[in-house]
DNA sequence: TTTAATGTTTTATGGATGTCGAACAAGGGT
DNA sequence: ACCCTTGTTCGACATCCATAAAACATTAAA
């Protein structure tokens, strides 16, 4: 049972989560899981990307402090970390899910 | 005397612009001219960087749409190209300055 | 106990990026 | 004319980063 690094609240660097989110493949997951509002296994969101690359990129946005990630079974449950980041940066990670909702549809990825 | 080349609103993508403002270096630059409100030579903000450093950053900026630089004498005057940005992408440029300005201080960097 | 499913880690690689010094360009002031 | 101020550009360098294949780990299912 693998058990994952979770940086705290206080931890959370905003110049590490606009690194993290300014990446088109992250940016588009974080999008889903925003819409599908219940913990998902990576699978479940389409990417264009190898498995080991969104490993990659899930680990970027776990350690910026953006997503959740929690094992049961052989599958890794990704959530946001709404709360948390409403809580340090309130109001950033909701307008920067409307821009790139009134930009990208999310199937392009 | 040099002419700039600066997005149309329309060409300003999310995912640039965000980059744009993970570095720190960059964000402080940006968080210091929304102080200050009106235009500003490069020269009047200080910066930990040389100055060609600082030159390639203010491109970077410029590039993504986030200031407008113009030519004033020997100086570049940039200023912050807040309504394009509101415009384009609602609250976002707001809620990162007000979450810059709730964790590091301007000097700092 | 195999076999399949789901991710992670490791290793490698090509491209982008932040940094700076030196040379250059252009204006203003003396 | 000369120099100073203010930036830009170029070349170089070290580092970071997105990408993917291959091997591994773990759990579920057959």
């Amino acid at each position: 049972m693998k058990q994952y690094q979770h940086p705290t609240v206080d931890q959370i660097s905003l110049t590490c989560v606009l690194h993290a989110l300014s990446d088109p493949v992250r940016l588009n997951y974080v999008q889903c899981l925003a819409k599908l509002t219940s913990e998902q296994p990576c699978g479940a969101i389409p990417t264009p990307v190898a498995k080991s690359t969104m490993s990659h990129h899930l680990r970027v946005l776990r350690e910026a402090g953006i997503i959740h990630i929690r094992t049961e079974g052989t599958q890794s449950m990704t959530s946001l970390r709404l709360h948390d980041l409403e809580e340090k940066f309130p109001g950033v990670l909701d307008s920067v899910l409307k821009a790139a909702n009134s930009t990208t549809s999310v199937e392009e990825v």
